[in-house]
DNA sequence: ATGCACCCGCGTCACCTGTA
DNA sequence: TACAGGTGACGCGGGTGCAT
């Protein structure tokens, strides 16, 4: 929540254009940013485009990894269904056989 | 060949939850 | 309480099958 904020407020809306576009811009033009702005605060820029990428690159694992275990997920309750499915079929036949068995000794 | 609907995987954002 | 990781939701681009 406010922790997030405190991400997103930087990583998201305004600041959604500090890519790596805008990392390589400001490494290109050293020079005049260190002329313009503190060094202190281009620093600091520098270092919260730094933090945003390495969260965005461990974001995109985390996602992969998440839909990877959300296939396998699906993928063992799919064999599940399957196995539950034969169990089912075997006990219908076999309480119709037994219910012959009963039917032909009454008879 | 082309337009279209559908599916799939991806990247990102926002939020939630557990942990130090 | 700040932070990291997991995950649902969303939009996008590419692949595929199908009707025209």
């Amino acid at each position: 929540m406010a922790v997030t904020g405190d991400e997103t407020d930087t990583d998201t809306g305004n600041s959604s254009d500090l890519t790596a576009c805008q990392l390589r811009n400001t490494n290109s033009s050293l020079p005049q940013e260190m002329a313009g702005a503190s060094a202190h605060s281009f620093m600091k820029t520098k270092d919260t485009v730094q933090k945003r990428e390495l969260r965005l690159m461990k974001n995109r694992e985390a996602a992969r990894e998440c839909r990877r275990k959300k296939k396998e997920y699906v993928k063992c309750l799919e064999n599940r269904v399957a196995v539950l499915e034969n169990q089912n079929k075997t006990l219908i036949e076999e309480l119709r056989a037994l219910k012959d068995i009963y039917r032909h000794k009454n008879e």
